[in-house]
DNA sequence: AATTCGTGGAA
DNA sequence: TTTCCAAGAAT
């Protein structure tokens, strides 16, 4: 692996800052996160915006705002709401992280966002990238902010061979960032980096005759900007077969569970359901035994709704839906709850489970 | 270092 | 259709 000293030798790093500093003045999208510089405003958006577009962060920013408008409003926020917040935005950790960090801010800082690294970088949640966004978006200082545009970009920018799925490549390019940011603007600078990114240098096909920077772009100079970044293939998803029950009451209410406080999709509510097993028997029997051992509840299953795919990052899920009814009285537990179809609407749910809510009500889907 | 954590949309 | 991803963090 070459050294950062090496990557920037010959690199006109005051020349590269005007020019995309300049651009992003200009060219910079009107976004909600951009109104002000508030640090609680940028944080939330720092976290929404991990492994997820913004196209799909903005209505959910919009609505957080609406109904956290200050740091203080939502660090007294109870945790169902929280969750609700978040619900369909996936990994749920971020906004359980987030709301624990919070809390931590409102009681140990008196409510004001810290300012140092050590500090920024000790919150829950908050991890090397956000630690330089927050410290140089809200507070102007001159920490690198390396996210998956600022690596594409900077390969390109200093033709990297360097395979940027390894850990040790992003600890590379905060080395090079600390050597090329601008000291005057390091928010226009992270930002113009990974709005570069998004618009101009994207993963296919980058826009190499509108770049800004284009005479600074070694790969452009190379001819090799469509090769770069190199990065390697993760695993591919393991196969989940599952079978799951939309059981009703004897009092016409769902019954619903609330999954474990740790792992996946954590304090998220679902309709019960088990992995099934290959030579345990059918699915309705499967489903059946895993009520009675699991809640005590005796079932009857009525007949098969809709089988549901879902694709994780790491897992697909197989989910084979019946249509059920509890014989006998439920005993109500904490993760344990019977509901109408109106009060769901106050429960988090995962997407999958969202699509077996509607799938067994008839909803249509738009 | 390699996995675990979601989701919807573009290529 | 399949692949790959998008402003990563925690373990």
């Amino acid at each position: 692996m070459k050294e950062a000293n090496q990557l920037v030798e010959n690199f006109q790093s005051e020349a590269f800052c005007d020019d995309l500093i300049t651009w992003y003045r200009k060219e910079k999208r009107d976004l909600p996160w951009r109104l002000n510089q508030d640090p609680y405003r940028i944080w939330v958006s720092e976290i929404m915006l991990q492994q997820t577009k913004v196209d799909t962060v903005i209505p959910y920013y919009e609505r957080f705002m609406d109904k956290f408008p200050s740091l203080k409003d939502f660090a007294h926020a109870d945790e169902e709401s929280v969750l609700k917040a978040w619900e369909g935005l996936g990994y749920y950790s971020r906004v359980r992280n987030l709301h624990s960090a919070v809390k931590e801010v409102e009681e140990k800082y008196d409510g004001n966002v810290p300012s140092t690294k050590e500090e920024v970088s000790s919150l829950k949640g908050v991890g090397p990238y956000t630690t330089g966004a927050i410290l140089s978006i809200a507070f102007d200082k001159p920490e690198p902010a390396v996210d998956g545009n600022v690596m594409r970009v900077m390969s390109r920018v200093l033709s990297s061979w360097e395979d940027i799925a390894k850990p040790k490549t992003r600890k590379l390019f905060e080395e090079v960032i600390y050597k090329v940011i601008s000291k005057e603007d390091p928010s226009s600078f992270n930002q113009g980096l990974m709005e570069l990114g998004a618009l101009i240098c994207t993963p296919t096909s980058p826009s190499c005759l509108l770049c800004p920077v284009q005479k600074h772009c070694r790969a452009f100079e190379e001819g090799v900007q469509k090769e770069l970044p190199v990065k390697s293939k993760k695993t591919p998803p393991r196969y989940v077969p599952m079978v799951a029950g939309f059981f009703t009451t004897e009092k016409d209410t769902l019954l619903i569970h609330k999954r474990a406080d740790q792992g996946l999709l954590a304090k998220l509510w679902e309709f019960p359901n088990v992995e099934v097993s290959e030579n345990g028997g059918r699915k309705e029997e499967q489903l059946a035994m895993y009520m009675k051992e699991t809640y005590g509840l005796d079932v009857a299953i009525d007949e098969y709704v809709v089988n549901i795919q879902h694709v994780f990052s790491h897992l697909v899920w197989d989910i084979t839906v019946y249509r059920g009814r509890v014989i006998g009285h439920v005993e109500e537990k904490r993760d344990v709850v019977c509901v109408t179809k109106e009060e769901t609407e106050h429960y988090a749910f995962p997407v999958s489970h969202q699509k077996i809510y509607k799938e067994c009500t008839g909803l249509k889907k738009k």
